[in-house]
DNA sequence: TTATAGATTGCCT
DNA sequence: GGCAATCTATAAT
């Protein structure tokens, strides 16, 4: 929890292997965002695996365009979209350049940073764990709790804490990485694509999975 | 506690 | 023109 923005970043190297290879490692890890003095961060307790021409819900799926350009970039660089018009989410590209594959970051176990959390989210929040889970307990409130928007932040390089977007290894025990469906899509809806930390109430509700 | 509708932008057919 | 990797408020059980 201390000096968290002293911890190593994890570098190109963790990121360039398949997408399925990588999103059960990010799990425990911890996400940071710094804007100028504050520090927000949050344990990676959710994620989900996004491939590439196999993939008909992946964004990469119908060949590289304007939009996702990033997706076929270097690894370790945000994939920032909006999603019905008024969400942003986050990914981080996989794979060597020329190849698509990314990693969604679906919700996240706050750290440090409450308030500001807070304040970006617009909400008044107690030490209740239901009310700590509004913070960042899904891909869009994560976004907005760590001010991340499609304009600022797609194409940043998140291997360096210099970019103030950027994931340290904090050598924290995971128990158990469960294994399901993705949640909200209807294309490959079937891939058993999405991990999670079980047992973390910090994990995004789950529906029909 | 679960279910449903509505918001709203930009991408691709 | 249709649709999408979501969230929230409101309604009903």
């Amino acid at each position: 929890m201390l000096h968290l923005a002293a911890l190593p970043p994890l570098r190109t190297q963790f990121y360039t292997p398949d997408p399925r290879e990588i999103a059960p490692k990010l799990l425990g890890k911890v996400l940071l965002r710094k804007k100028g003095k504050s520090l927000r961060a949050g344990r990676i307790v959710e994620v989900e695996a996004y491939l590439g021409a196999d993939d008909a819900a992946a964004h990469a799926a119908a060949g590289q365009t304007e939009r996702n350009n990033v997706l076929f970039g270097p690894p370790g660089h945000a994939y920032v979209y909006l999603s019905y018009g008024l969400h942003y989410c986050l990914n981080i590209s996989c794979m060597p350049p020329g190849q698509a594959g990314s990693i969604l970051f679906r919700a996240l176990e706050p750290l440090t940073g409450f308030a500001a959390m807070a304040k970006a989210r617009g909400l008044a929040i107690s030490n209740e764990l239901r009310s700590l889970r509004m913070l960042t307990s899904g891909p869009a409130r994560l976004c907005q709790a760590l001010e991340i928007t499609r304009e600022r932040d797609n194409g940043r390089d998140m291997t360096s804490p210099d970019s103030g977007l950027w994931i340290v290894d904090d050598n924290h025990k995971v128990q158990k990485v469960a294994i399901s469906k993705r949640i909200g899509i209807t294309k490959s809806a079937e891939l058993p694509l999405r991990y999670y930390l079980e047992g973390n109430p910090f994990v995004s509700a789950t529906r029909k999975v």
